[in-house]
DNA sequence: TAGTGGTCTAGACCACACA
DNA sequence: GTGTGGTCTAGACCACTAC
């Protein structure tokens, strides 16, 4: 006999997988439509192992998963939660750019521009609009230590974001990220970058307070959301005179 | 009882960890003295587990990170190895050039110099060496599609890498860090990653034939080996503009 | 004290590779 | 058929949190 056939209410998975990953797309399926709200706690492995009839080994299996990815944390004691977006988040996870050398410290934050535009080739292919479609266009202005070093320039979906204001999202409490996930109920899992090294356009060095022409890191942009769709596209001009991008791998 | 006193020639481990966490640092000590060697199967997860005195789901945990961190790799019906380095690796965990928005290819290798020198200063702080000691100083010239795309500049201490020569770096038949690995022993497991934007040097122009000047990316990457000391410091130097250097993050 | 996640066990059975 | 890793079970006990 089959789990999930057993438990009522939950999408039969799909045949031939291993449970542990139907459970997982179930939770994925929970957290996508919302019914698991970021900061809330999720029910007990106990419990969720007993909903969908599987034993605790195979549904923590699943959980794991979940926890790597950095869409659920555990917390010995208290629960296991839907991550937020939060500073922390924004630091370790989204944001790359350190001094040479050094560590990584906050930006300050400074909106530049904020209006309605129509979606050029671009921006429409990356993030699966028509072209001409509507988005907001907004720019950005960070810097570290009181020193100017990345312009982003940010292009999202306005039938997606329906309803944004240029005070909503210059009074944000907290990330970009945030923001959108508290307020739409969009939550960024994923992102794909990609960098070269250009000259510096007279709009982008004047904001930046470098010479035309310079040489510029840039950082193009997809993120993406729980369903693995696109949700921004971004592309960041950063001067690496002082600062560099900062990546691991294996 | 305690598995680390029952099981004979085994280090004892770090106290009040997990036991899985001791028997990872076990195998781990096995690979980076080389009892364990690339390209070789392991002892089936049954007989470790009956080794270390542990259940088969420990041992198994155990093997889960290190397989994460594709210091071993698991195949069904076969057994486990200790993962090698070939073209494969190189282009999929080490090898971030790809032509704008398009996939990945493997680069055609050129060395253009290959000579000893003194560590600079930056050498051998990356190296952890004394400043002046004996490096080796080596510059290859990567092409994508018959186009110079990257210059190398890298740095290894002579001493570790004893006897190199540049017949034998030239007439390696597969990957630089597969040569580390089969004549060496050193096993590169993990890099860092620093990128900047540039103007580029007449020496590198020339190599890639631009225009003194024109902005260049530059990638400062320290690789680590199984006991996480420095192995290898390289500058690379692109010409972005037909190719980008692509990440994905979480 | 009760509830949570974290570790660990000792099996069973399945899917796959290879002789 | 035999041996490998992959999945799954049904518990037990530990460490931590909160009341």
């Amino acid at each position: 006999m089959n789990a999930w056939r057993r438990a009522a209410g939950v999408s039969p998975g799909v045949a031939g997988a291993p449970l542990y990953r139907n459970v997982q797309r179930a939770l994925m399926e929970r957290l996508a439509a919302g019914e698991l709200r970021p900061g809330q706690v999720i029910p007990s492995e106990r419990d969720l192992a007993q909903e969908f009839g599987v034993s605790i080994g195979t549904l923590r299996k699943a959980i794991d998963g979940l926890v790597e990815r950095r869409i659920l944390i555990r917390q010995q004691g208290k629960g296991t939660f839907v991550a937020t977006h939060d500073r922390e988040r924004l630091l370790f996870n989204f944001f790359h750019i350190v001094p040479h050398g050094g560590t990584k410290t906050y930006p300050l934050v400074e909106c530049v521009a904020f209006r309605r535009a129509s979606a050029d080739g671009e921006t429409a292919s990356r993030l699966g609009l028509a072209p001409g479609a509507a988005v907001f266009a907004i720019r950005n202005r960070l810097s570290l230590d009181s020193v100017p070093v990345l312009i982003d320039d940010i292009r999202i979906d306005a039938e997606r974001f329906n309803g944004l204001t240029a005070s909503q999202w210059k009074g944000r409490p907290s990330t970009i990220y945030n923001l959108y996930q508290e307020t739409f109920g969009i939550t960024v899992v994923r992102t794909e970058e990609r960098l070269r090294a250009e000259a510096a356009s007279a709009e982008h060095a004047a904001l930046l307070g470098i010479r035309t022409g310079a040489p510029v890191l840039t950082i193009r942009r997809t993120a993406f959301d729980m369903r693995d769709e696109p949700v921004e596209w971004r592309v960041s001009t950063v001067d690496t005179t002082a600062h560099e991008y900062f990546a691991e791998l294996l």
